[in-house]
DNA sequence: GCTAAAAATAAAAACGTTTCGATGACTGCA
DNA sequence: TGCAGTCATCGAAACGTTTTTATTTTTAGC
C-alpha cells in the first residue's frame, strides 16, 4: 500500500542504503543521485516508517510532555499555550509529543505508560510537578527539561522566565508614572517563580530608593487566583490610604484586585494603578485592560523542545538553564497617581 | 539494557513465540507455562517494544487527536477535559495519543504530520473542524470519530451530547418554578449543537404549551462568549418586561447575561432566572452559581476512544452515533419568578 | 594513461516483534 | 497397543529501516 524504501530505491535505480543516506542527509551522495532519489521520494510520496526506523536506531521519535492535571484543566490557557509551542516546534524536528497529565501527588502505580515502556527519548515537565517523578525519570537516564519550574538541585535543564526583570520593569514603570508607595500581592509561594517575583519586588524597591512598608507586602497566600487577589486587595484597602499602586504577581490576582477596588467604588487606574504578570487572555479582556508583563508562552514550549532535541543530538548540554526575556505591556490599568495628577 | 522478548524466553525456558502468545493473550498456552512466562516478564520488567511490534503488525499503536487551535486555547477547559478523558482511556487499551491542533481554515500544506506519515491507526476530531480534513482522513481509509460535532453526511462515527434533552430539562425546571415567559440566547449558529439547542427550545416551548414570543428568541449571533451574552441580555431588557427567565445556550453567555442584569441593577435570580449549558468552571465560580446542564466532558472523550478502538478491533461499527446523556444541575441562578413569589 | 586516494554507491546484517507452518506430546477410542 | 485428532510449543520468516563494511567509480597527481 504505502511506499517503502525499496520502492524508492527501485524507482530511482539506486541501492536502498543510498536512499536512506539521502533521506537522512547523511554521508556524501552525488548531486545527481540525490536528485534522482528526491524525485522518486516525491513521486511515491514516501515517508520513512517510524517504527522501522525506531527499531534500528533504538529511538522512539517521541518526547513525553508531562503536566499536572490541575495545570492542564486550569481556566487560563497558560500551559496549553506552552504545549502548543512545543508541539509546533516538534513538527520541524520530526518528533511526536505524547502528552500526559499526572496527579499532584506522586503515585508510583500511576507512572505514565510511555515511561514504563520507554517509549520516549526525553521528557518535558511543565509547571509544578512532583519531585519524585523527576527523580524517577532521571534514574532511567532520560533527558529532562523543566519548563517554568526548577528544582533546588540544579542538575536538570530548565526553561525559565526572567521573573526578576519583569518585576523590575513594572516597578520602574510605576515609578516613572510617579508612584512611590507600592503594594505587592504575591500568591502561592510554593511555586519558585512566585518567590522570585516577591524577592525581586523587595530588591527593586530598595535599589530604586523607594520606601519599603512590610504591611504592603502580601506573600502568604495559598493560591494565586482571582479570589486570592480580591481578598488581598480588600485587606490592603482596610489598612488605609498608604499606597497608590498594586503589583499583583499574576494577572488573575490583578483582576481580583481590580474587582475589589471597583466593588468598593474606587476607579482603576484613577484611584489605584494595578498591574499583573503573565499576559494571559483575561489581561486583555477584563476592564480596564491590564498593564502586565508579557510572557512568551509558545516560545517557552518551543525552546524547551529545541533544547531537548539538542541534548539528544549532542549539540546542547543537559543541566543548562535557559532564561526567556519578558517585556512590559502598557494597557489601561496604570496611570499617574492621583496626587501626582493634582499637583501637575 | 532493557529486556527483550528473547531474554524473557530464555529466563522462562520457552520459545520466543510462546512469550509473544502469553503477552498478547492469544492462542492457547498451558496454565503452567503461562505462569512461568508471566514470572519472567515481571522479573525482568519486560515491556514489548512499540516499534518492533508496529513493524510487524503494521499498526502504529497511536491515535491522532485533532482540535482547532482556538478551541484548544480557549479559556474554558471544555475541550481540554475531553482530551483528558481520551488520554485516560487510551492508557487502558494501550494506545498513545498524538495531539495536534489545526487552523480553522484547511490548508493542505499543514496536514498533521502523523497523517502524512501514516503514524496513527485512527483519528478523533473534536469540536468544529474543517470538513476537508475529515475528507482527507477518510480518503486515507483511517477510522474517524467526531466528538461534539457532526457533518451533514452521516457516514462518520460521532460522539454527541443530548442537546435537545438538556434544553427540555431546563425548560421544565423553569416551568415547574412557575416561569411562563422565557427568553433564549442562542449564540453562534455555525455549530450544529447550537442549532439543536435553539430548535429544542422552540419545540419544548410548544409541546409544553407555553406562549412563544419570537422577540425573545435571539439566535443570530456570531459568537458565544460572555460579551455575546451581555449584549443579548441588554437587547432583551431594552424590549421591556416581557419575560422572567433567560435560557442561554452556554455558560459563558449566561455569565454575560447575569452581568448585564447586575449592571442594570437587577438581581439574579430574584428579578430574572438565568440558566447556562455545559457546566464549565465559571458556572460554579461566577456569582450566583449557575443552574445549568452538566455535560460529562471526560466521558465524551473516553467514549470516543473506546469506540475508535472498537472499530479497529472489529467490535464496533464505523458510522455509529453515540449520544451521551446530560443532566440538570440546580444552583443559585434560578428561582420562582417574582410575581409567583408575591402571589404565593 | 596509470596509480593511489578519495568519493560514491552497494550489499548485508541487525533491530525486536508477530505469525504461520511445523513438530512433538498428549488424549481418547478401537 | 496403535492411531487419529487435538493441543501446546517451537522455529523461522518477515516487517522497513539504519549502519557498517565492502565494492565500485571518480578524481587527482604525475
Amino acid at each position: 500500500m504505502t511506499a517503502t524504501i525499496r520502492d524508492v530505491a527501485r524507482l530511482a535505480g539506486v541501492a536502498v542504503s543510498t536512499v536512506s543516506l539521502v533521506v537522512n542527509n547523511k554521508g556524501r551522495v552525488s548531486k545527481k543521485t540525490e536528485e534522482k532519489v528526491r524525485q522518486a521520494v516525491a513521486q511515491l510520496d514516501y515517508h520513512p516508517q517510524h517504527s522501522a526506523r525506531g527499531l534500528v536506531t533504538r529511538r522512539s521519535g517521541n518526547f513525553g510532555f508531562i503536566l499536572s492535571t490541575d495545570h492542564f484543566s486550569q481556566a487560563e490557557p497558560f500551559y496549553t499555550k506552552i504545549f502548543l509551542g512545543t508541539e509546533f516546534e516538534a513538527r520541524s524536528v520530526d518528533y511526536y509529543i505524547l502528552l500526559t497529565t499526572i496527579e499532584r501527588h506522586f503515585n508510583s502505580s500511576k507512572i505514565p505508560r510511555f515511561l514504563l515502556e520507554r517509549n520516549v527519548d526525553g521528557v518535558i515537565l511543565v509547571g509544578t510537578v512532583p519531585h519524585k517523578i523527576v527523580d524517577y525519570i532521571a534514574e532511567r537516564r532520560l533527558p529532562i527539561v523543566l519548563v517554568d519550574y526548577e528544582l533546588p538541585r540544579m542538575i536538570h535543564s530548565a526553561v525559565l522566565i526572567d521573573n526578576a526583570d519583569g518585576i523590575r520593569q513594572i516597578v520602574h514603570h510605576l515609578h516613572e508614572l510617579g508612584h512611590r508607595h507600592m503594594a505587592f500581592i504575591g500568591g502561592d509561594m510554593k511555586h519558585p517563580g512566585m518567590i522570585q517575583r516577591c524577592k525581586a519586588f523587595q530588591e527593586t524597591i530598595e535599589t530604586t530608593g523607594l520606601p519599603f512598608d512590610p504591611d504592603l507586602l502580601l506573600c502568604d497566600q495559598e493560591t494565586s487566583n482571582i479570589e486570592t487577589g480580591y481578598v488581598a486587595m480588600e485587606k490592603l484597602l482596610s489598612q488605609g490610604d498608604r499606597f497608590t499602586a498594586v503589583i499583583a504577581a499574576n494577572d488573575a490576582m490583578a483582576v481580583g484586585a481590580v474587582r475589589a477596588c471597583q466593588s468598593r467604588g474606587y476607579r482603576v487606574p484613577l484611584d489605584f494603578s494595578i498591574t499583573g504578570f503573565d499576559d494571559v487572555e483575561s489581561a486583555i479582556t477584563s476592564r480596564p485592560a491590564l498593564t502586565t508583563i508579557h510572557v512568551p508562552k509558545e516560545k517557552m514550549g518551543a525552546t524547551a523542545l529545541r533544547h531537548l532535541a539538542g541534548i539528544i543530538k549532542g549539540t546542547a548540554y543537559e543541566g543548562t538553564r535557559v532564561t526567556i526575556p519578558v517585556r512590559l505591556v502598557k494597557r489601561d490599568s496604570t496611570d499617574h497617581p492621583r496626587s501626582h495628577t493634582l499637583s501637575a
